[in-house]
DNA sequence: CGTGAATGCGAGCTATTGCTCATGTTATAC
DNA sequence: GTATAACATGAGCAATAGCTCGCATTCACG
């Protein structure tokens, strides 16, 4: 294996015309497929070329080494990801706060639930690629969203630290789903684990139980 | 990169004398030392017997191949996560349930910052070994832990689905844990996200909220 | 058209890896 | 002391890997 040698932080040429941008997709596509069946081990430039008809010379004309394949993938995975609590946390102010986690932990299920194998191979598999990494990326963006909107509420909260509070609970949740997602995947489709994460979340930032949860679901509908 | 060709099964032989049994640890340290300094990329067979001092032949000579070594690495490192755990559940007839869930975290706690470099190595970086790998076999076998401790105090619990509630909190716990490591030391160090951590399962569990905490946690020493 | 730029090709270079094997050295058994 | 088994060595093989580069093809546009 070739030692990734960083080869001189090489920008490569953005696509211009239509042919090119097919090109760049085609190889992105060849690329998750890859990973999805063979894993990281099976991703390797020549193959991720020939999955998607192109030669390897192509392939390192739009991306500068294979590093930048993934890191092309991760980005479009956590554009999806980002979509939907952008949309909920600006809304928490107006909204009770049980309702504004439920919404949170049901939109992350969903999210977990397109491409779950390439999500899952991305997040467990590929190689930490430093600290522009997407999941710390993604992650402490997720935290910042969070907090914000918590904080909306703050005097419905019986937490000290909200800090500590925020990793605790978008780590949980985070790992619930993304583990249920192979472990469970029928209580994530049928909602029963979204149920009990919102109830455990909820009881545990507030103090209170939420017991009232059917109702409470109703009323969200 | 040869292609781990699966040796054919090699059981390997295992050493006899005390010079032989000297070179496997000697093996094993620097495969440690290696893994925490450069991450599983800079893990080589050659540079791990460089490191040890001593030949790549004498290191074939124990470990089949690659992957076994880290195969040992891990079948350590989880004996050492496992010793605590179950002398803990199997008090937990005999204890309140919230004494017994703190004393599990707490025992979590204490043994993630046992090496946590390769810890952290080992879970995040490392390429799955297949459906033996070491994190499912943990996994399943503390999950089943946990469920027969919970079961002794069924009639304090407020969960509906045991199973699922297990999975949830087993997951939240370790995901938790593992993750602080990293991100947040000085709340691990300090006993704060084992309190957060411990009112957030308790109160889940039992449907109401563990307030008067801090007696207990006096209780409990 | 024709011309330069954009795009595409793929044989093959260089580096490195996992692992073997022929050979030597040390311990144990008698 | 000698034979046998255990242990150790390290040059080097076979297999890839990442990536380059000289050249071919196609496009945009006057």
């Amino acid at each position: 294996m070739a030692k990734l040698k960083k080869t001189s932080a090489n920008p490569r040429k953005a696509p211009a015309q239509d042919r090119s941008r097919a090109t760049v997709d085609v190889i992105l596509d060849a690329a998750a497929r890859i990973l999805v069946k063979g894993g990281y081990a099976a991703f390797t430039t020549n193959r991720v070329a020939e999955t998607a008809g192109v030669s390897v010379g192509s392939l390192y004309q739009y991306f500068p080494n294979k590093e930048s394949l993934l890191g092309e993938l991760m980005r479009r995975h956590v554009e999806e990801l980002e979509r939907g609590m952008v949309a909920i946390t600006a809304d928490a102010a107006k909204r009770p706060l049980a309702e504004t986690i439920r919404a949170l932990i049901e939109d992350n299920v969903r999210a977990h639930l397109v491409d779950p194998a390439l999500h899952q191979v991305l997040s467990e598999e590929v190689p930490r690629l430093g600290p522009l990494d997407w999941r710390i990326a993604y992650g402490s963006r997720a935290a910042m969203r969070v907090r914000a909107a918590l904080e909306t509420r703050r005097s419905e909260l019986a937490v000290g630290d909200l800090d500590l509070a925020v990793y605790l609970v978008t780590g949980a949740v985070e790992s619930a789903i993304h583990d249920a997602v192979a472990d469970r995947p029928d209580d994530l489709r049928s909602g029963a684990l979204t149920e009990e994460l919102t109830r455990m979340i909820v009881g545990y930032l507030t103090g209170k139980p939420l017991s009232a949860r059917r109702s409470l679901r109703a009323a969200a509908e």
